[in-house]
DNA sequence: ATCAATTAGTTCGTCGAACGAACTAAATTT
DNA sequence: AAATTTAGTTCGTTCGACGAACTAATTGAT
């Protein structure tokens, strides 16, 4: 079997490309998901994350940044705060908004599942041949910039 | 600034990888369940897609495919079946099994969200410079690989 | 300076998704 | 034939998310 280094082989078309892309990223996500074990659900998790991303968000911004509704945000920081993973301050400036900060507990908590899932995701990684692994380094970038097409354009 | 082309200039060893990926995948499969909009939820569209690509499973099949239990598939079936989107049969060698299989209807439902997903990511590539598109092809059967790797050692 | 309109967040009642426990029907074992 | 196991269902409950109606604080208008 040749190998073709510099022609075409495969489908770069964009139409292609995302028929080839489509259905792995969704299972890889799956897997990452099935990774996480805290018992705290999606929603807590990924609030928790954008909470200690962004610096002290009001509960607006949170239900904006996760999509989801003002109800919803109340609960998901009722049960954060009760766990003592965040902590609830009146703003001072504007006292009908609530900023929420994530605690050195709730930093932990968040590292924790992330280093399972990463790890999870490096000893798949890690059974890959070297040459794999840099085709994939090199493939990493692009898929970061994809992403960021993607938020950019709502 | 040097372009090193084949040195090791990004990170390539699987935590690395696994770090710079993790987010990435995560991000994308988010957005791509957001053009589901056909109603349907998450479980209810991939039950479908399990019952098409398996012909005619059984329910403690796909209650082991989704992962979830014997109650939810009942219902979720159910569902299904009052939509049009599935039909059920008992089997006839063993008439406590219940086969379900997707209708014609089906079959166009779940092409529909597919191709709603497939396009969308696909405007995302067309975004993409050439070599950025040869780049991402050149890993796409590597990222597949992964997968399999993670469905083989469940 | 007051009173209206707006904005942030909460409370309440509801809906839907998922589950465990208990049940029915069919098959298999003894 | 009776006892056991297996497939699927029904029932009641729990949990996550939401819309509608409410409270408190701020901004705007007269």
């Amino acid at each position: 079997m040749p190998t073709l280094h510099k022609t075409q082989r495969r489908d770069s078309t964009p139409l292609g490309l995302a028929n080839a892309l489509r259905p792995t990223i969704a299972r890889l996500a799956r897997r990452l998901r099935q990774q996480d074990q805290t018992g705290l659900g999606p929603t807590m998790t990924a609030t928790l994350a954008s909470i200690a991303k962004h610096d002290g968000p009001t509960h607006g911004e949170l239900a904006a940044i996760e999509q989801v509704s003002p109800p919803t945000i109340t609960a998901v920081v009722d049960k954060l705060e009760k766990l003592g993973l965040v902590t609830r301050e009146t703003d001072a400036s504007d006292r009908r908004v609530t900023r929420v900060r994530a605690t050195p507990a709730g930093i932990d908590q968040l590292d924790e599942v992330r280093n399972r899932r990463t790890s999870w995701l490096a000893s798949q990684v890690a059974s890959l041949t070297d040459d794999e692994r840099r085709r994939l380094a090199d493939a990493a970038e692009v898929l970061a910039k994809l992403v960021d097409v993607a938020e950019a354009s709502g």
